[in-house]
DNA sequence: CACTGTGAAAGCATTCACAGCA
DNA sequence: TGCTGTGAATGCTTTCACAGTG
């Protein structure tokens, strides 16, 4: 469940403002769910709520810490440290939250030995060795497309089984094996989508065969 | 649905190859899918594929072009030229598909007026005469969660209808008004918990009243 | 009395399986 | 024969509505 990250969030900053007791409606808003949705979710993971109060801030908290398992620290291995990959590398949302940039990985041999956000960046070559070495667990690929399918065979052979993709690019990997995916094209032109429908007229938005779409 | 898009990307780079006509069975390969909710999609768009022979891809390219709406180009602003949004501004991927960056905009004074891939950036006051000037429709939001919701209504009052938000804030806008988010931290925390749940072994997954989870 | 936890209902998305056409 | 388009079946997610509790 993506939603339990989410509540996370806003209840940290619930935390932070000194809020002990929140009711679901409250919690719902401020997530962005519905109620009813969100006292599902917290049920499937044993929560413990009082009726007629509403749920104790930091045990829910704790609660959702362990589930999504950010009790312990995770390494994280990025591969590309091109425009995007940069940026991630240096990203304050990652270390914030217990996930600590393990290693740097590109092909480039300009980019190979210098150093981002404090941690030097090294040939895609030793994978194997730095991923097992550090005891990587998430790798992050921000690759060109054509690289990506090649770096994620990599990092699935030292070991990793969690694989962030920003490469526009369908990756193939064994059972086991969880890739998520995050491409800025493809959330672009769903929005593209949208502003052409409107701009359209829902009732005109059609094919060039005259079938109307949605 | 956001899978047209993927479709798109797999039969631009097929239509490069200079492949003329492709199967359900195929071209759901390529993009990640199975055959039968491919086929269903097309048939949602008004698809002319062809019994015992297949897609024509020239045809079906342009046929989801259509709409997706990437007919017309969309004028993108940019908000917040932090360590993500600089990337972005610099991102290949966004011009690549008719996505132009029209505007930049940030807070820092010390921002304001340098140049990012030829685009200056302003300051955020001028989002409103800007964007009506640029015709912009599209806004993506970069800045700290913070100033998230300011900015996006600052959009929003300037006529902007589509917003891709990258700030870990959920954003309430008045109905009409399309959002995306892209919450890094959430993704890192998803692939956590599969992390997790291996490490711990399924059954032993559990929360701390002791039910177990999924 | 306010709010949680949860059956039951409704709504979607996915998959199956096959009729029908080139 | 090979492949599309689609009704029917399945499974999952969301929502409703309310019984039950501190």
């Amino acid at each position: 469940m993506a939603r339990l990250a989410v509540y996370l969030r806003v209840l940290t900053e619930m935390l932070a403002e000194g809020v002990r007791t929140v009711s679901s409606d409250v919690l719902a808003a401020a997530a962005g769910v519905n109620a009813a949705k969100l006292r599902k979710d917290l049920s499937h993971i044993g929560s413990s709520g009082v009726r007629g109060v509403g749920y104790d801030v930091p045990r829910l908290t704790q609660q959702v810490e362990t589930v999504l398992g950010l009790t312990r620290s995770h390494a994280v291995a990025l591969v590309g440290v091109g425009n995007l990959g940069h940026a991630l590398a240096g990203y304050g949302g990652f270390v914030q939250r217990g996930f600590g940039v393990a290693a740097l990985f590109d092909v480039d041999p300009d980019l190979v030995g210098t150093t981002i956000a404090g941690v030097e960046v090294l040939d895609v070559a030793r994978i194997p060795e730095i991923c097992a070495d550090r005891g990587v667990t998430i790798g992050v690929v921000a690759t060109p497309a054509a690289a990506a399918q090649h770096v994620c065979d990599a990092l699935v052979g030292a070991g990793v089984r969690s694989i962030l993709n920003f490469a526009p690019a369908v990756l193939s990997v064994p059972a086991g094996v969880e890739v998520r995916k995050v491409d800025l094209a493809v959330e672009m032109q769903i929005l593209a989508f949208h502003v052409s429908r409107r701009h359209d007229g829902v009732a005109a938005t059609s094919d060039a065969t005259g079938k109307v779409f949605g």
